[in-house]
DNA sequence: AATAAAAATTAAGCCAGTTTAAGAAATAAG
DNA sequence: CTTATTTCTTAAACTGGCTTAATTTTTATT
């Protein structure tokens, strides 16, 4: 395949069908960006300007709370879109920060820039709108999750479904994405 | 304006362009619905074959969980799109219900019928995108209010946001979707 | 290899919110 | 208007998970 990020347009290419004269005009769209170990995409305060594919790592959102503790609402790994879509949507200031939990290579799409790739690439108007209703399908399925689990079950769900992740990204940034302290997970991972 | 669902049509037309002849093949592809008090849309097991535009009234989700209990897990009131997203993109059996909190009308769009109005009136294709991008922003939102609230906060956020709700909805289900015991919603109205 | 900084563990005390159970009030149905 | 059903309230006992604080382990830096 002659394209400059393989792992991006193979993932649209699930979606919607592109000549290879398309997959030149939509790469020309998109930033390359090469992110050390915790360096940040935007901070709280920005307006969050892109919507970022993660080719090669894992990013995470996070926000500061009240007692300036860092809660994780989500991660991204390979193939996955992340933003603040609040902030995208309306380019107001975001709350959150975006992260790189590893050394990672992430794709950005500028807000600006979208309708205009939409204009020349229709297909990718397509692509975006299948990508946000299985983003949401997802979001409803954590909300569902976050229901009827426990805080235990929740771990234990976690562990068992993505066990690979535990080796990748410290425990205090799980603890606070299923919603519990570290000390409560620490004690969960003592039990078995 | 010339056309059946006025209310419908007048959303669509914030986000995307659509001309006299444009409305006329939208509208052929939604299927209106009046339902009575508690009628069900779908129900657990079922496919959830349409995506569903509140025109008048409200509708919840829910499931029933492991206790028997409704766990509501989402409200749609006018203007707002509902659907189990997992099983209407996927076309697998849902783990929900549907049904209408009060009287109510909704339009329905079928999963089958969709990929055919995008491709005779293209900017559904983009309506969509930014309807479900706008559902995530506000699925992020309400993630983060989650987090970062006491159940005590959750209910007066809720009902200094919302009290028009509280006058619509039992609040059994307000409790339900807010993530507490109905006995404990009551208690804190009692405090004020 | 030595030092500093960050992350994870352990344990005791505590409390926000649940559970249980019974009764009161509101709404629906005949 | 009467009865049945659904919804809401009250209160006491209970507990899952948090807080606090001190210690150990791991990772990064010089």
């Amino acid at each position: 395949m002659n394209c400059n990020y393989p792992g991006f347009i193979t993932h649209v290419r699930r979606y919607v069908d592109l000549t290879q004269s398309d997959v030149e005009i939509v790469e020309s769209y998109f930033k390359p960006l090469e992110l050390k170990r915790r360096e940040h995409l935007i901070s709280e305060g920005q307006v969050c300007t892109s919507n970022f594919f993660v080719e090669k790592g894992c990013i995470r959102m996070y926000y500061v709370n009240e007692k300036l503790i860092e809660q994780t609402t989500q991660f991204a790994l390979e193939t996955w879109w992340l933003s603040d879509y609040f902030s995208f949507a309306k380019q107001l200031p975001s709350q959150y920060f975006i992260q790189a939990v590893e050394k990672s290579t992430v794709l950005a799409i500028d807000y600006q820039l979208q309708d205009k790739l939409f204009s020349e690439v229709p297909q990718m108007e397509r692509y975006f709108r299948i990508i946000m209703q299985r983003a949401l399908a997802a979001s409803q399925l954590r909300t569902k999750l976050m229901y009827q689990y426990t805080k235990e079950e929740m771990y234990r769900h976690f562990n068992t479904s993505f066990p690979q992740f535990f080796q990748r990204v410290p425990q205090y940034m799980i603890a606070s994405y299923l919603g519990l302290t570290p000390e409560y997970l620490s004690e969960l991972r003592r039990k078995g």
